[in-house]
DNA sequence: GACAAAATTTGACGTTCCGTCATATTATTG
DNA sequence: CAATAATATGACGGAACGTCAAATTTTGTC
């Protein structure tokens, strides 16, 4: 019992060592610069120790993404609660994701490389089945406000049929942008605005096509922004304001 | 004289044979499968000659991606001639994109390949200017239209400082959504409709927002889908009912 | 055409890193 | 305390990358 219930902990615990010596090897040096030795050399076990635990250099990255997954649930369902208008309860997923990102480019990045074929090929079954259902997660609450809105009349009824369509334009497109953000294209360079203001305002235009009260152009968009980060994002900008 | 251009083309045409050999081992047997000393072995040359083309794997995987954005901006400019309104002709590029996608799914998962800052690490600064350049010219045909639609009025004048905004809104919105759809996350398990029909629908419904004329609700979408892919992309149109 | 110099090609080799597995060590149980 | 089970270890085999000295071919000159 006590025993069993030791080991166990013991295991968890070791896991979660792995893990966090893993992302400092990759947040501070690369995907490239994070090798099994490395790794078993940081955390004291050896190699076979940690082959224990992931199979796969590839299934220890995927663990970071679920990760990573888990505290975009936590964004998403803080942004859930958010006593507002169904549009700002919408709006305030995309705000968090957004801040989530900058606050953690690394992290994007990872969760990234794990969708990369090369990748996801050595990933075990189990561990993709996990993130998959972490997104599974994800979608079910931003398909709920759409549902909401639809319910309360802030959405047409017509667009009863398009809930999951809007669910994917509005993550295609944060997904999208964040991604080419990223990926060193020299968006400034090309005479693009930083990508979270494009976002939000992309955001607010595709969501006022739908219809969706109130539109966009009836508020300020950017008190809106504004007031929904320091609501619920608050310790996020903090650390962000810090970073600069 | 003939002779240097003999030279440059017997290196020209070597390099293309490296490149082609390289892209049928990714297609048919995926990324890890691509090795270097099977190149070699494949257009039996050496693999010191296939390292006095291409600086790297990486490098030579590059190489492949600016071959997928070379086809696409040919995709771009059928779509800018088009004789259309703006926005028909704007849309025509989103169109040919979902099509180019489907037709050759593994040249946009190499091109996201590149786009991984892991491999980006080990390209030449020489090929990823190069890639830059092909980015840069596809974002010009996209803006170019955008600013057609201003200066003739089908988007109000109003939006003259969101040209950029508007061109990144589409291109992060196609982007996210053709890397989702590849990037084995179940969609259609997870109630999504075919990612074609979603973004068809959603740039309608964001260029909507715009207010950009003549607008969606006033026009059979399917039928000028219809309309501009025979139009335009038969070919593709033709390769892919083959491939069904 | 012969020979020297330059350019190019070659593949064996060094290195890195992955993942395995026989052996050693520790824990459990009777 | 001894036998047995569970776990940890790191040396090892293998795959792939990228290099470079030597071999081969091409070019240039007389």
């Amino acid at each position: 019992m006590t025993t069993e219930s030791r080991k166990q902990r013991e295991i968890r615990e070791r896991e979660e060592l792995i893990l966090s010596a893993a992302q400092t090897l990759l947040h501070e040096h690369g995907y490239n610069h994070l090798t099994m030795d490395r790794v078993a050399e940081t955390v004291e076990y050896s190699k076979g120790t940690i082959y224990n635990h992931f199979t796969s250099k590839e299934d220890l990255v995927c663990s970071l993404g679920c990760r990573c997954i888990s505290n975009l649930i936590d964004v998403f369902e803080r942004a859930y609660q958010y006593s507002g208008t169904t549009r700002e309860r919408y709006s305030a997923i995309g705000i968090g994701y957004s801040l989530y990102n900058q606050l953690h480019p690394m992290d994007a990045q990872n969760v990234q490389t794990v969708k990369n074929n090369a990748v996801r090929e050595k990933v075990s079954e189990y561990k993709l089945a996990e993130m998959e259902t972490l997104e599974q997660k994800i979608t079910t609450i931003a398909r709920s406000i759409v549902q909401e809105a639809i319910d309360c009349g802030d959405l047409d009824k017509s667009h009863q049929d398009d809930v999951n369509t809007i669910v994917f334009g509005c993550w295609s497109m944060h997904y999208g942008a964040l991604l080419l953000d990223q990926s060193d294209i020299p968006l400034q360079q090309l005479g693009f605005s930083p990508v979270v203001n494009m976002l939000w305002k992309n955001a607010n235009i595709y969501l006022d096509g739908y219809q969706w009260q109130p539109s966009s152009t009836t508020i300020d968009t950017d008190k809106l922004f504004e007031k929904i980060s320091s609501a619920l994002f608050a310790d996020e900008i903090n650390l962000l304001k810090q970073a600069v």
